[in-house]
DNA sequence: GTCGCTAGTAATCAGTCGATGCCTTCTCCG
DNA sequence: CGGAGAAGGCATCGACTGATTACTAGCGAC
């Protein structure tokens, strides 16, 4: 197969192994076993377990800012309103949810923070940009997917039956955006 | 020392340490070295570490449980409004916010998973009985709540300096809270 | 005084993890 | 054919980690 082919298949059991268990809590060979390929394979084929997860992290980033720009380039006029369903449908893939919140909370890592940040900020003004929205609105919109991340991540869809008052939260959260 | 004020001490350790490095990132080595003790007594009075760790989740959870409690007994005629101001000036303690953050991003783990859920669905319940707001409204105080954190444990505040945007998005999101 | 209980440590074990070095296999080009 | 380079695995190392065991010092009761 052809180092690229590889990487790229490399890299999405990356992000598969790191949405569980994160940074910290997933090994190399993780990763490996799911590409299908030897540990000590994966992590000369990115240096340091590090830059795996920086390469990972930024292709889950990289295709949230994808998402975004297709609705922008369809053109409706509630670019806020389609931008919010588009994330909720780009999350149904828990993966991608999942690794940008492991993500957030790398923010005091002293090399790892640096690009998380960054990533983050570059998701922040492509909103701006693509919405006009003013500074409150693009908060408020970060907001809401701030909270569906969290919610998601604490698997509350999944268990929503336990509880009525996580449910009605849910439904409100997440209604009208087709999840 | 009695046995009490100990476990005070190493849970506080614990809550400093889980809050750089999160559940998997932490040895309880790093724990007992903040604590003065040795590592397999930390290991000894709580069985475990994922039950240390949940000890550190609970204990912080039921201090920001108290903080609004607080609020309620001063009885202020804006209690969702208090209710913000109160946990931003809390999480100033940026520890107790990592801790919690950390807390997300484990809700896939299938023993840590349900506590961590339990935790957040008693402060929503909580708030939703302080403020008596509708679920809308309750959703909106989550959603600020949950970018703050996020923009908390990116370290933006600290790295304003670095990107207007950031700083705009910053001030806007803690303005009138006092950070 | 010594017995028993509590707080706490030192030593150590068995497993794990990221990383490195060396070998093999395949393919393409001359 | 032959060799050079790329793809990829195997063996292994050194450090780390959670947990267990055995031991010691202090202290109150009888």
């Amino acid at each position: 197969m052809s180092a690229e082919d590889r990487r790229d298949q490399v890299l999405d059991a990356a992000v598969a192994a790191f949405a569980e268990g994160g940074y910290t809590g997933t090994t190399t060979d993780q990763v490996a076993r799911r590409a299908g390929v030897s540990q000590p394979y994966v992590v000369r084929m990115f240096g340091t377990k590090q830059a795996l997860f920086l390469a990972a992290h930024e292709r889950v980033m990289a295709r949230l800012g994808e998402a975004f720009a297709e609705v922008a380039r369809a053109g409706g006029d509630q670019t806020a309103h389609e931008l919010a369903t588009a994330y909720v449908q780009l999350i149904k893939d828990q993966d991608l949810l999942r690794v940008m919140q492991h993500g957030f909370s790398l923010g005091a890592d002293p090399d790892l923070g640096p690009a998380v940040r960054a990533s983050f900020l570059r998701v922040v003004r492509q909103i701006r940009e693509l919405t006009g929205a003013t500074v409150e609105e693009t908060r408020d919109f970060l907001a809401q997917g701030m909270l569906i991340n969290v919610l998601v991540a604490l698997q509350l869809p999944e268990h929503a039956g336990d509880d009525p008052d996580a449910a009605a939260l849910i439904s409100c959260v997440l209604e009208k955006k087709g999840f």
